[in-house]
DNA sequence: GACACAGTTTAGAATCATTCTAAACTGAGT
DNA sequence: ACTCAGTTTAGAATGATTCTAAACTGTGTC
C-alpha cells in the first residue's frame, strides 16, 4: 500500500518537521499520517507496523511517537490512567471517550463554547483546554 | 487532632455510605474528609496516614480509596498518565492542572459554559464532562 | 466466653505500560 | 572507505497499581 508517491510525501513531511527520515520513521508515518485522523496507543502502532514489511521495535515506536509529538505532528491525549493516546489531529478540538471500548471520537473545537473561565493562579498561564465527554452505554 | 466528636462524625459518614467503620477507614476518612476539598494521590494519603497514630498498608489505602469512590464519597480525576488523583469534591466542577508541580485547582461548574455539544455516538449516552485547563509557568 | 464466618487488612509478589541502558547499526559528509 | 553523530534495539529497570493468600477482626450464635 505504499507507492513511491506516498513515500516521498512522508519523507517530505518528516523533513519539514526537521526529522531525519529513516526506514522505521517512514513506516510509522505511513501508519499515522494516511490522511485520516486517528487516536492510537503505542501498542496499537507497534502491532500495526509489525504486520507490515518493516519490523520496528517497541522502543522505537515510543521514541518516535514522542519525537513526533515534540515536533507538533502528534498530540498526546491523557484520558485514561492506564494508557496514553496519540492523536494525529493536532488542531484544537475535544473528545468523546467511550470507556467500554477505549475509543476516542473528535468533537470540533467550535462545538464547545467555554465562557467565564476564571483567571489562572498567579504566575501561571493557560496552555490548553481539554474537554473530555465520557460516554456510557445507554441503559435501555 | 481527632477528638471524639470528629470520630463520631467520620463513623456516621461511613455508615451513611454503607461502609463498615474500621480503625483504618476512619484514619483515612480523617485525612480526606476534614471539611476542605482536596486532590490527593494514593501515595500522598499513604504518607499522611503513616505520620499519624494508625499505620495503614498501601494496599488498604488503594482498597479504601476505590471503595470510597464507588460509594460516591470521592471522585477519580484522570489528568496525568502517571498517577490517579482522588478528589474529595464530588460535585460537578472542573480543574486547572499545573503540570510543573502536579497540583489541581477547582473551577466551579458555573464558570464553564458548554454549548452546542454534538450528540453522542449511537447507543451511548453522556456520563460526565470533564474540562481540564492545563497551565504553564508564565515565560516573563 | 468459645465458635463460626464473613469481611478486612496486609506483606509481598505480580502486572504492565513506559522508560532506560548500553551496545550495535546507519547514513550523510569527507 | 572512514568518521561520527544520530538511530535502533533487546532486554533490564521502573513505578504505580493490582493481586494473592494468609492473618486478623468484629459481630452474631450457642
Ligand atoms: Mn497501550
Ligand atoms: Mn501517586
Ligand atoms: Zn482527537
Ligand atoms: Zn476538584
Amino acid at each position: 500500500m505504499r507507492n513511491p508517491r506516498q513515500n516521498d510525501r512522508l519523507k517530505a513531511l518528516l523533513q519539514a518537521a526537521g526529522i531525519r527520515s529513516t526506514r522505521q520513521r517512514v513506516a510509522l508515518a505511513a501508519i499515522l499520517f494516511d490522511g485520516t485522523h486517528k487516536h492510537v496507543t503505542a501498542e496499537q502502532v507497534h502491532a500495526a507496523v509489525r504486520k507490515g514489511k518493516s519490523p520496528v521495535s517497541l522502543a522505537t515506536v515510543y521514541n518516535t511517537l514522542h519525537q513526533y509529538t515534540t515536533a507538533g505532528l502528534l498530540h498526546e491525549v491523557v484520558i485514561s490512567s492506564s494508557r496514553v493516546y496519540f492523536d494525529t489531529n493536532t488542531g484544537e478540538h475535544h473528545h468523546f471517550f467511550d470507556d467500554a471500548d477505549g475509543k476516542l471520537y473528535d468533537i470540533p473545537a467550535d462545538s464547545v463554547r467555554i465562557s467565564r473561565l476564571p483567571p489562572p493562579p498567579p504566575g501561571r498561564k493557560l496552555e490548553r483546554v481539554d474537554v473530555i465527554v465520557r460516554l456510557v452505554a445507554t441503559k435501555s
